[in-house]
DNA sequence: AAATTGGTTAAGAAATCGTTAAAATTTCGT
DNA sequence: ACGAAATTTTAACGATTTCTTAACCAATTT
């Protein structure tokens, strides 16, 4: 999931901004000053910027100086044209008027993110010492690295991500198969002890553990 | 020295862009078609394409879907907002709306030559001990040099870029023929069969491995 | 105790992969 | 523009892997 930070310290354009983006499941963060999303870019990894220019506290041309990893998208209200060609050659990667229209927004927002979407960038999926890697299909179990075919990946997935929580049988099934079929109960019997068997191949501890009637959960 | 095409139909327009950008000691190749920008695209090194929509021959945003490496900025009459997002969406890297700004359209030039200049050195991609020269499509695996065809090419570009991150079947796909249609897997196969052939004829040593009914990736 | 659910195993069915060869398409030189 | 060469696609086959089915026993519930 692509992380976009917001620096505008307008509240109303802000909001606006934000609900358009969170929308489409990008993760936001906020900052209403320079400084502020200074201090948030050293702690947070940060795909894209939206910059109002108008800042409290640092200048948004001087960030625009300082920043040079991350891709860059000013929004701001209309400026001589000159200032406009400034922000451009001094690093910003795109330059939207206010106001603007929201798809708009959206697609160029795309657009970039699209652009540096080649850089690799592991999706790492972890629960105790369980490490899924989604970019790569491996698992580690601990320091042991062990295979997994693709349903047994997709339901040892979606445990992990519930960490601990049961996960109904009828959400595994429909994953497996579309349809929550009866017959098909046999089959993620099968799949679980065959994940189960696995893991029982390179450690002793129990792993997964069923929950009767319901489904099963990561053991806690 | 940057390559950029101009690709326009109104002889003022496209006389008036040129000059511009002759300025500034860029090398232009000029365009009155879409059909003519295919040709010349095959032919020579591009960095940057300017592109208008409205075109005789090959329809712009046929194009732009096809034009998958090159950065393209869109220079249009004022169209509808859908039709602009639609642009961006499908693959263009910037919209300018005419009549535009002599200093407007300059900025945003060099604004697509720098995000390129940055992945330059991806330019010479290298995983492991193969070496892919984009600039003039060789292939050096250890001090051996192969030839590729130009799918067999692409396909080889997108697993070294991933850096042993799988690489979806779908991907793939996507990237061969546009569409991810059905039968095409067949052609990927076989794709994929015959650059593993010439790099047993090579070394002995396996590089492209298979991961089950999820993709391919390079071995780590 | 009977009925239901869970766990394991093994075998057959289904899907995917790898290779080959031939047909269809594109490219290229003349 | 034509035919030759190269490339890509299609089709077929066997090999391999994965998935499902079915049978049987253990555990849990009623």
């Amino acid at each position: 999931m692509k992380t976009i930070l917001i620096v505008e310290d307008d509240m109303d354009v802000h909001h606006l901004i934000r609900e358009l983006l969170e929308k489409e499941k990008f993760k936001i963060l906020d900052a209403y000053s320079g400084t502020e999303s200074m201090i948030i870019l050293e702690k947070e990894k940060v795909d894209l910027i939206l910059l109002d220019l108008m800042l409290p506290g640092l200048n948004g041309e001087e960030m625009i100086k300082k920043i040079k990893e991350i891709p860059i998208i000013v929004i701001s209200a209309k400026i001589a044209e000159k200032d406009k060609v400034n922000v451009l050659l001094n690093g910003a990667n795109d330059y939207i008027t206010k106001p603007f229209h929201k798809e708009e927004l959206l697609a160029r927002v795309k657009v970039q993110l699209r652009i540096n979407e080649n850089k690799r960038e592991d999706k790492i999926i972890q629960y105790k010492d369980i490490i899924l890697n989604d970019t790569n299909h491996s698992v580690y179990i601990g320091k042991n690295q062990m295979t997994l075919t693709k349903t047994e990946y997709a339901i040892m997935k979606q445990l992990m991500l519930k960490k601990g929580q049961v996960v109904a049988k009828t959400k595994l099934l429909e994953m497996i198969s579309g349809d929550t079929e009866d017959g098909d109960e046999n089959s993620l019997k099968v799949h679980i002890s065959n994940i189960r068997k696995k893991i029982r191949k390179v450690t002793e501890q129990e792993y997964i553990e069923s929950v009767w009637g319901i489904g099963f959960k990561m053991c806690e």
